[in-house]
DNA sequence: TATGAATGAGTTTTCATTCAT
DNA sequence: CATGAATGAAAACTCATTCAT
């Protein structure tokens, strides 16, 4: 493994176990096995290792729950599968999931990558946008639909990490059935 | 108004605007309009403000939804009555509903002030419990039933602050249609 | 007692028992069971009440030890009586002698204070001046002879507090012996 | 010189000069021009800095005292030599004298360092051992004879910084006279 | 005279960042 | 590229002192 990934590896663990703010660059670079002078080669600062890791992040979680997507199947079908993807990343990915939550409104996040990561979300909207064309979604305003079920689905899954394939089911299906017509 | 409540309210302003990190104590006291020192005298630290801060707007809250409570009428009605409330609330204080999201899981909110403020949910429980019996609403854990309803609606309040009345009742009967059997 | 009595008497002993930095003004207003305010009605600083402590202790120890001073007795028994008392006095007020020794050479006692207190001391520097002349004192500097004795009998005293009648006798004739022609 | 010697030197002088209690960690800085990081690169805190400046010079002084002392002559002679060595170390390093006289009885000075200091003074203790076997010196506790010429003669020294050679050995056998039998 | 809330200068300590090696 | 000693601005917090009541 190369002194990128190892160190924002090691930031990852740190910002996760112990908080962004208690967590100094000379610790991730003694986790990192590297000196503090090397992160600064690969990172201008703290504000652009978070960032980076956000981003890198984000971009992951979309890229898996994405690279599978299907538009040829049911509506329903691709909203099962997309948001069960979600919840597989969250329980395989615990502390990256952490990670996005703990930042995803950070005022350390910069409007350049929280610009970008909007951008990812844009296959989602055109699931529910069809589903709203087959008049078997409701006809409200499609971002709000997909916050909803964003909100609803990432805050289940963060207080419960250790759910079931079971409740895993559940929980899109409750998500489903809000949104439905 | 008295010293205690203007810092509390500087306190509550900053933290929201710039986050907590970014607020200094002598910061705080400037914008109270008052010495350090006296912000020592009505709070032992940093941290203590911000849990007399969280409970004490968390409580608010609380009580604010839950005067009207009216457990007489129809579980349906009591679920939308609460939630109405919780979106207006949410609506006219801003700045406490965001400083409530901000630390809701934040490493510096004491067990003891997470206890007392998970206790404040208990009615809302019982809403929950009674449809259950009555079922009219889906036999799953009621508690994740709550995450979810709760997820999904401040997520949505605070993506869309400016939420007009008809888009409030759409939201709560999203929510309701969620978890309704 | 009154307020100025119960302020000294506070501050003695917290001065004692903690040290004078990590004891507050606060503190020994909570202990003398006055405001904070008052104790400025009685002394115009902190540093004062450590002066006036100081010099009035130091002086209710010579005023003791000096009290039944008797020049018509031979020289080594107005040696043997004065440091016998001094001991005594010593083992009786423990906190007023540890105070007198942590305070003997700080910064914080005035020059003033010093010099007041320095005249205390002029009867034992006759005792030794007319050992001297009788010849049965070493013809060594007073001064020198005085600091010799008291550096001696107030380390040997403050290393062990609960001396016996037979220790005090002995440590008293050691300095005797080391003085004595 | 390096830093460390430069900080111990800047603080040792400051200490002394203003006591420990006046002297901030900014000025220990600029007097030993480096910035306040730097110091503790070297010094966890400021009571560590005070440790490690009392043990080293405790240790430095015993080293000084003992490096010439030789067991094969009589205890007179040891006993001279020892305290005429004790004396000179005093003249020589007035700062060191001074600072090793202010913290011996501090409450900063921590438990640790009190007993690693305690064992320095051992060869000490047997010089005045073999006087009494061999009934040259007064049969009493050996730690209070040690102890009564301790005081007698750093108190006689710290008063008189500039003693003369004459001096030294009247002040060494005032000493003497008093522990011999 | 007695009080204690209010004050802010000053303290110790931390840590992101730099730069000489 | 890699390193880590050096730096000093800035943070949280303390406390002697003041002054309105």
């Amino acid at each position: 493994m190369n002194k990128r990934d190892n160190i924002l590896k090691a930031a990852l663990k740190l910002f996760v176990e112990q908080g962004e703010q208690a967590t100094s660059m000379k610790w991730i670079a003694k986790e990192a096995k590297c000196g503090i002078g090397t992160m600064y080669n690969y990172f201008e600062s703290k504000e652009e290792l978070i960032n980076v890791l956000y981003l890198e992040n984000k971009t992951k979680l979309f890229t898996y729950i994405l690279e599978t997507h299907d538009t040829s199947v049911s509506v329903k079908q691709q909203f099962v599968a997309i948001w069960l993807k979600f919840i597989d990343h969250a329980i395989s990915n615990p502390l990256e999931t952490r990670f996005l939550q703990l930042f995803s409104h950070s005022p350390k996040i910069s409007k350049q990558v929280t610009e970008e990561v909007n951008e990812l979300i844009y296959p989602l909207f055109e699931v529910y946008e069809k589903g709203k064309k087959e008049g078997i979604i409701k006809n409200l305003d499609t971002l709000h639909l997909v916050i909803f079920t964003n909100g609803a689905i990432t805050s289940s899954v963060s207080y419960n990490p250790n759910i079931s394939n079971q409740n895993k089911n559940d929980l899109v299906l409750l998500a489903w059935d809000a949104i439905k017509s």
